[in-house]
DNA sequence: GTCTATAACTCGATAGAC
DNA sequence: GTCTATCGAGTTATAGAC
């Protein structure tokens, strides 16, 4: 068993009781016990259970590839299918570090500010391009507030919850329908083609 | 200092503590301090920390009164509509209670069974109106439950992240100005209007 | 590098005084 | 009805053995 073996392992382990229990419902002790080793390696590999969690966005973000996308992110069709399709397979691919994030934001945790050091590049594009859709004519709204809030949302929270599981019945369906659901969802919502 | 007022305080003590740190996050001690009374005061009254939490729902959640609108919920056009407004004044009258569930729903505790009693009914009649403005031609999606889901996102999400305020601008806005924003954006996305 | 043992703390719950 | 005092079990963190 390398460093790395026992580093990886405590990140994952991390990751998964985070997303299941959150920060401060996850002890170190548990922590160790998934991840196959002890309770002081926690303390000796990452000085403390808070340098494990900001570990996981340093580590497993996808959101900090951002930047590759800059040149399709001017033409704002391009840019919300590319910001939709991205956050769907980031919450499809990883529902851990996703549902970790979405916990961390909803009760307003003292991680929150360096979390939104990570995701708030992304929101800024997509507004962004919803301003540009917008006077460019594709878009129609009144507020850029609540209408890049309503795109989040139909992003974010879909999936997140298999709360909700007993109200659906449809059963599994691909990632490529999903996608497609949502971006006629959101895309009509904006307006597009509509008149006027 | 009646009984009356020490329970009530406890509850309101509760909210608003279970809203900012959760449940596992927030210790009977601190409840009874926020409160004004005494540790002992919540196993006295209530029996227990459990107790106080679902006492919440059963005085302060709003759901309940659904039954009131049976007639109004057979148009889905008038349905919808009070759907929206119901949830829409319940997150901004009550975001404490509102962020409590959130927080259970997205982190799946030991309490989300006896939620769901409380707010299934809610999103079961939001489905029973999408299914039925579908087959009247007025609403038009591919997948029921997708559609729930975005429509219901569009309802939670929005206004319940301080955490993003950084990316908003606009300040303040009227209740009636978020309602009527959220209907159409939702309106459009279910394709009202459309043609076929 | 990994372990055991333990210090120092906080938690929920309750017995018993008033 | 409300308090203090305390129990037993949990937590993070770390000193020191190997």
């Amino acid at each position: 068993m390398t460093e790395a073996d026992i580093k990886l392992r405590i990140l994952l382990a991390a990751r998964k009781l985070f997303a299941m229990q959150g920060y401060e419902g996850t002890s170190v002790r548990q922590i160790c016990e998934e991840a196959g080793g002890n309770v002081a390696l926690v303390s000796y590999h990452f000085g403390g259970k808070e340098n494990v969690f900001y570990a996981l966005f340093e580590h497993l973000f996808p959101g900090n590839r951002l930047p590759e996308f800059e040149e399709e992110m001017k033409d704002p069709m391009k840019g919300i299918r590319i910001l939709i399709e991205g956050v769907i397979r980031f919450k499809v691919e990883d529902p851990e570090l996703a549902a970790i994030m979405q916990h961390e934001i909803n009760m307003r945790t003292p991680r929150i500010e360096r979390i939104g050091g990570y995701v708030f590049p992304v929101w800024k594009k997509l507004r962004e391009v919803l301003q540009t859709g917008r006077e460019q004519g594709l878009f129609h709204f009144r507020s850029l507030d609540n209408t890049l809030q309503f795109v989040m949302s139909a992003l974010i929270y879909p999936q997140c919850n298999s709360f909700i599981d007993p109200l659906l019945q449809e059963g599994e369906q691909s990632l490529e329908q999903l996608i497609e659901d949502t971006e006629n969802f959101i895309l009509q919502g904006l307006g597009v083609g509509r008149v006027g």
